[in-house]
DNA sequence: TAATACTTGAGTAAAATACTCGGAATTAGC
DNA sequence: GCTAATTCCGAGTATTTTACTCAAGTATTA
């Protein structure tokens, strides 16, 4: 299991769905907004999250993504597996260069390290995220400053008009 | 906190050295004979591990490098947080330019599990993944059960964060 | 039918990774 | 002192990953 940022931007974009699930699907272009992340990154970041049955897509006007199952029942460790997809875990796959055999114990270890890290993130769900107090501050203060930017786009769109 | 390939080279080798402690000063060629890791790699990793002062060397004939503690006082966190380096852990330092100049949404969770995971990975040492190694063929189950202890406790700190 | 929004694929710049090379500096042993 | 073994050091490079852009689709609904 490998952490890296791009395992951030999809916890990230899968808390703002948790966030606003009441709200019917979220499209991807508030997400990006509100979250900072560019559209096509998330395009890319979700087909994962598709494929792995962690999000479901409404196609269409008012369309976007839903979770797939309740934010109580997904994981972090989800989340960051589906983006991440390193099957690859290590060298000492299967033959490899496994010198002597000494190596494939270390592999073993790693493996296991893993798997404990992995179980770790597991005890997580989004439930859990949305529940914390200093999410749900930082998230009220996104929302008003989307909403602000909508109202912007619409008053520079009315007076174009006018 | 990051977890790539790269820390596993490095956990690698610091527990090569661990393994043969016992016959003197243990040189960056032998490692990389043995675990197959190119030697100027493991120059680079070394430099860090030196630097970080988890290691120390010995120049000349003979020499090669010398766990600077002793193998039950090295975590793997030390190892792995010496050769990553990336203090710059999101875009989310302090400040910076975390989403407009404001925290973003999930700061405070990455905050907080990149302290759990290390907390975590502080637990084991090298002289546990030693004696795991000598008596693997012979009572894997207690090495399972020692890991489940650590996996338990961690879990404890976890639900009392969340 | 037109607007919305997902979907797909190709391409790309920047960074990290993993490695190579060429040489230094240091030191044990002859 | 000479030589070989070894750490050190800096520069360079290929590959992969990350993060993103662009462009052309397709599906859905108002």
């Amino acid at each position: 299991m490998r952490l890296t940022t791009k395992g951030r931007y999809a916890v990230t974009a899968m808390l703002d769905l948790a966030l606003h699930s009441d709200q019917g699907p979220v499209s991807l272009a508030d997400i990006s907004q509100r979250q900072g992340i560019s559209l096509s990154y998330l395009e890319q970041l979700f087909a994962r999250l598709r494929h792995f049955k962690l999000v479901k897509s409404v196609r269409g006007p008012g369309g976007g993504y839903r979770l797939m199952s309740s934010a109580a029942e997904v994981s972090v460790a989800q989340v960051v597996d589906a983006v991440s997809e390193s099957l690859d875990a290590t060298r000492c796959e299967g033959k490899g260069n496994c010198h002597e055999g000494e190596v494939c114990l270390t592999h073993h270890l790693w493996e296991d390290l893993s798997a404990q890290i992995h179980r770790f993130l597991s005890e997580i769900t989004l439930a859990d995220l949305v529940a914390r107090n200093d999410i749900q501050t930082v998230s009220r203060r996104q929302d008003m400053r989307l909403v602000n930017t909508h109202c912007d786009e619409t008053h520079i769109a009315v007076s174009e008009i006018l």
